[in-house]
RNA sequence: GGAGGGAUGGCAGAGCGGACGAAUGCGAGGCUCUUGAAAAGCCUUGGGGCUGCGGCUCCCGUGGGUUCGAAUCCCACUCCCUCCGCCA
C-alpha cells in the first residue's frame, strides 16, 4: 500500500502487531473477526471491547486487561452484569411472549363472540403485564450498569505492547540521530527566555487574558505557528484529506473516542449548551462517520486536521508549569485514518513514518517510544510516542502520539464496513500527531538559538516565513 | 429566539390498533443461461437473547402512558430538516 507512504521514511518501522493482533490462540482470534456483525443495537453491544469476547475468553480478556491494570474483580463484575442482564431481559422477553399469546386468545375469543372468556384472559395478561413492567425496570437498570462499566473499560492492548504500569516502563525504540549532540552554550536557554526576550512569547499577557498556561504568541513567533501547520498540511496533502473540523463537540462525540465518561475533569465542558472543546482533533474526526457503513473500496480513508485543542491538565497541577512544557490550548495538525483490520498496521507505520519525517525536516533530536501496556491511553491498542529534545530546558517533550485504537473507537461511534462478501465488520482507528506545535516550538526556539541570541529559522519553514531565516 | 415537518432494514420508502420483523424499489450476495460480459430469470440478504439446534422470542430514534394487544394512539426527551428573525 505504498498509495498512501508518498514519504517512506526509513523503513526500519517497529512491526505493528502482524496479523496475530492478539496473542492468544486463534479461536480467540477468530470470534474476534467473527464478530464484526451485530453492531446494530445502539445501546449496549457496540461499546468499547466485544462483550462476546468477555463471554466466550474470559481468562484471556482478564489477562488482557490486567497488562493494563484492570483488576479481575473489574472484569468479573463486567462479566456478572452481563450475565445478569441477560437473565433479566429473557424472562422479561418470555414475560412478553405471554402476554402477546393471550392478547392472541382473546381475539380469537371475541371473534367467537365468547365475552366470558374474553374476560378472563384479559384479567390474566394484566397480571403478566405488570409482571413484565417490573422486570422489564429491573432489566433496563442492569443495561445502564453494564452499559456504563462497557464505557469505562479501556481497549485490550496489543500483545506487541511491553510490559509495565507506568511511563517508567515505556521503550525507547530509537534515537535520531542517534547520540544527541552535546548542546552549545548559546542553546541552554529556556524558550520562555528566548521568547521573552525576542518579544514572540508573551506568556503574562497570556495569563492576562485567560490565566496561566495560555500562552500568547507575537509576531514572529505567531507567525512560526502559521508557518508550521502551513508546512505539515502541504506535507501530509499527498494522502490525507485536510479537513476543518468544529471544535466544540456534543458529549457521545467525546464518548466514542473514549475521553467521556472516564476522564470529564481534563476537558472543558461549556455547561449552558452542553458541549465540549475538543482534547484533539482525533475527537471530531473519529465522528466524521458515525452510525455508518463504509465501503471498503474507500479505505483507507485518510484525513488530516489542523486545530486548537483544549486540556484542563487536571491532576497535573504544578507540574510542568514552565513556559510552553505544559499547557491548556495549543494548536496541532492530527492524522486519522479509518481503515480496515488488515490495513491498521501499514497505516500506523504510515503515520508515525510521517511524523518523524517532519521531526527530521525540522532538524530535531527525536526518540521514538513504545508505550507500555499500563500507559496506553484508554482508546489505545498500541502506541508509540516522539519526543523531541529541547537543549534549553534539557527535557524531552512529547509532541506526538500515534495510537492503533483497533476497533475500540469504531464500535463505540458504530462505524463499520462491507466487505466484498456482503457482511460488515467494525473498521479500525488510528491518529496520530504529526504535529503538537507548541513544544515543537519550544523545542526550534531552543535548538535554533545562536550566539547572538536571535533565532535561525529551520530551512523547511522559511518558504512559509517570506524567505526569512532569523528572528532577531 | 419564533413557527412548522420528520426519525422504519445497506439506501430510498410504504405501513396509521390485531397473522408486521415489516410491502415495494434500488443496492449487495448466490445460482441458471453465456466463450466471457451485459441483459434476463430464480433464490438469498438487519440485529440481540434463549435453545432440547427443530426452533422460540425480543427489538420500527429514546423513555413513559393508553390497550387484552402498539411501528401504528397519547405524553416527554433527543436528534435531523425547512421557513422567519437576529448576527459574523
Amino acid at each position: 500500500m505504498e498509495r498512501f507512504n508518498g514519504q517512506a521514511v526509513n523503513r526500519s518501522q517497529p512491526s505493528v502487531g502482524d496479523n496475530e493482533v492478539f496473542d492468544l490462540d486463534s479461536g480467540y482470534l477468530s470470534s474476534v473477526r467473527a464478530c464484526g456483525h451485530h453492531a446494530k443495537q445502539a445501546s449496549f453491544f457496540n461499546d468499547m471491547i466485544d462483550v462476546r469476547l468477555l463471554r466466550t475468553e474470559p481468562e484471556a480478556v482478564t489477562a488482557a486487561l490486567g497488562r493494563r491494570g484492570v483488576t479481575s474483580a473489574e472484569v468479573e463484575a463486567l462479566i456478572a452484569a452481563d450475565r445478569s442482564h441477560r437473565e433479566l431481559s429473557a424472562r422479561r422477553d418470555r414475560l412478553r411472549a405471554q402476554v402477546k399469546e393471550i392478547s392472541r386468545q382473546v381475539a380469537d375469543a371475541r371473534r367467537s363472540a365468547d365475552s366470558k372468556l374474553a374476560e378472563q384472559l384479559t384479567a390474566r395478561s394484566r397480571e403478566f403485564r405488570s409482571e413484565e413492567q417490573a422486570l422489564a425496570a429491573e432489566a433496563s437498570a442492569q443495561a445502564d450498569q453494564l452499559q456504563h462499566l462497557l464505557m469505562m473499560t479501556p481497549n485490550i492492548p496489543a500483545s506487541e505492547c511491553p510490559e509495565g504500569l507506568s511511563d517508567q516502563d515505556n521503550v525507547v525504540l530509537r534515537q535520531y540521530p542517534e547520540t544527541i549532540p552535546p548542546s552549545r552554550e548559546c542553546q541552554r536557554v529556556p524558550h520562555w527566555e528566548v521568547g521573552a526576550r525576542l518579544g514572540i512569547l508573551d506568556l503574562e499577557a497570556g495569563a492576562k487574558m485567560s490565566g496561566s498556561m495560555f500562552p500568547l504568541f507575537k509576531g514572529d513567533g505567531s507567525a512560526m505557528l502559521r508557518a508550521l501547520t502551513s508546512f505539515a498540511l502541504d506535507h501530509h496533502r499527498d494522502a490525507f484529506l485536510e479537513i476543518r473540523p468544529p471544535t466544540l463537540v456534543r458529549t457521545e462525540t467525546m464518548m466514542s473516542t473514549g475521553h467521556l465518561p472516564k476522564f470529564a475533569d481534563d476537558a472543558y465542558h461549556l455547561e449552558r449548551d452542553d458541549l465540549w472543546a475538543i482534547p484533539t482533533a482525533e475527537v471530531p474526526l473519529a465522528s466524521m462517520h458515525r452510525g455508518e457503513i463504509l465501503r471498503e473500496e474507500d479505505l483507507p480513508e485518510l484525513l488530516c486536521a489542523a486545530t486548537p485543542c483544549f486540556r484542563r491538565e487536571a491532576g497535573s497541577a504544578g507540574r510542568d508549569t514552565r513556559g510552553l512544557l505544559r499547557v491548556h490550548e495549543f494548536e496541532k495538525v492530527e492524522l486519522f485514518a479509518f481503515c480496515t483490520p488488515e490495513q491498521a498496521e501499514e497505516v500506523h507505520g504510515d503515520i508515525l513514518a510521517r511524523a518523524e519525517l517532519l521531526i527530521q525536516e525540522l532538524g530535531l533530536a527525536y526518540r521514538v517510544l513504545d508505550l507500555c501496556a499500563g500507559d496506553l491511553g484508554a482508546a489505545s491498542a498500541r502506541t508509540f510516542d516522539l519526543e523531541v529534545y529541547a537543549p534549553g530546558c534539557d527535557r524531552w517533550l512529547e509532541v506526538s502520539s500515534i495510537s492503533w485504537c483497533s476497533d475500540y473507537q469504531a464500535r463505540r461511534a458504530n462505524v463499520r464496513f462491507r466487505s466484498p462478501g456482503g457482511g460488515t465488520a467494525f473498521v479500525h482507528t488510528l491518529n496520530g500527531s504529526a504535529l503538537a506545535w507548541a513544544r515543537v516550538w519550544a523545542a526550534v526556539i531552543e535548538t535554533y538559538r545562536q550566539d547572538d541570541g536571535s533565532v535561525s529559522i529551520p530551512k523547511a519553514l522559511r518558504p512559509y516565513m517570506g524567505g526569512r531565516d532569523t528572528i532577531s
